[in-house]
DNA sequence: AATATAAGGTGTATTTTTTACACTAAGCAA
DNA sequence: TTGCTTAGTGTAAAAAATACACCTTATATT
């Protein structure tokens, strides 16, 4: 790297917040540390950025290693670099969230560097975090909450095939809020961003619900018009 | 820096949108590139970051450097990481966007690493810039377009008195489409954020406009209740 | 077969917010 | 005094958001 002063060199890693949807429950993916410092407390999912990488293939890397999954929504959200965030010298993070279809996956390969274990854990109930992973996690969390009033964002976290009250139920967790059933519904079909199928749930002990898709097609044709500007 | 390993090391840079808002139009302040790469090309400000300082202090310092002001409105937006944006190898670089008073301010001191000259150029003029700069402007531009719309950041770029009309201005040249005064207006006192001053504007050859200041206390106070939850 | 259970699914009236729109008032300058 | 330029103001219509309760349907239980 000739012309770049050494100098400036800087350590820096890039961060996760992984985010399921499982039975009505918000989670997010931790890891047990292995090693000091923090031995033994959850962390985010992480690992340093290689000279020759992309951050986002970091980020994609770091993605395949904790659940083996490729080809998902991710979204850098903040970098956090303030002094002392690291015991052993100043370390520049780069933070990414992650949303992951839960629903139908089985197992969550779990990372071996550094890990002991890594464990899905309710946004609810997350304890004090190593490092400055609280607060990583609050922001990306946070980020997250503001986005999905915008953006298609919750579908991601649904299975393909998904009821009007699962969606709901995932708003609501996001939210942090109770929603009006019918409001929501007439809201959400207003849009026009989804699909009814000729289907229905399965293997509930109730009348079962219609089953929807999220129609990106639909999606990119009416909300083309946002862009543009009315008066 | 004990125990991290010395290869991961990278070099990185913070960079910074100055935004200025002076006789209707808003701007921001490039550099013209005195070296090598792109020589003679426009530039956002913005340099390496040292070991031993915090990436906000980094940007605080490019911001003083720049234009010799400090204790300005800056949020960091967004790190760019992709490989091959800087020819000389791999960069990181985080970016800041600040918002400053450009009235009543005499001149900007120039940088001098680096820099021909520092000009402030309009928004809609903004030629191909050196590196992703590009890129990275449109990203911040568009930061605060969709943040203007939920955030009290204009008042960062007015005087500290302004009229209705200078605000309504530059709501619209941020969000580049012409507003209804009446409902600007009638919408913008209606946050009661705002507050009347005993005062007219001065040195206009037609009639002078009240003008108001932004009001913190009252912002505070109207705005605690948006984070709470109705139904 | 009848009944109980649990969630699915639906409409309307009210309130609030957003939009569209045009003229008079004030101050300065010639 | 007249002309010019921007300041300042209200109302009606449309659209969006909210509040609210009952019948339907599928399964499980007796």
């Amino acid at each position: 790297m000739e012309n770049l002063p050494a100098h400036f060199d800087s350590v820096f890693t890039v961060d996760c917040i992984i985010f399921g949807f499982d039975e009505g429950e918000l989670k997010i993916l931790l890891i047990e540390r292995n090693e000091e410092p923090f031995k033994g407390w959850f962390a985010l999912p992480g690992y340093f950025v290689e000279h020759t990488e992309a951050i986002e293939n970091a980020a994609k890397r770091i993605l395949y290693e904790s659940t083996g999954l490729k080809d998902i929504h991710m979204e850098q959200f903040y970098t956090f670099g303030a002094l002392g965030r690291h015991p052993h010298g100043r370390v520049i993070t780069v933070a990414y969230y992650a949303l992951i279809r839960l629903t139908g996956q089985k197992e969550v390969k779990p990372i071996t560097n550094f890990a002991k274990q890594a464990v899905w854990m309710n946004v609810k109930d997350i304890p004090q975090l190593a490092f400055d992973h609280s607060r990583i996690f609050r922001k990306g969390f946070e980020k997250i909450r503001n986005k999905i009033s915008y953006q298609p964002i919750a579908f991601e976290l649904l299975p393909e095939k998904f009821t009007l009250t699962q969606l709901q139920n995932l708003y609501e967790v996001i939210l942090n809020k109770k929603l009006d059933k019918r409001n929501f519904r007439k809201k959400m079909l207003s849009y026009d961003i989804l699909k009814e199928l000729d289907e229905k749930q399965k293997g509930v002990s109730y009348r079962a619900a219609k089953l929807y898709k999220f129609d990106k097609r639909k999606y990119a044709k009416n909300f083309q018009k946002e862009l543009s500007f009315g008066k």
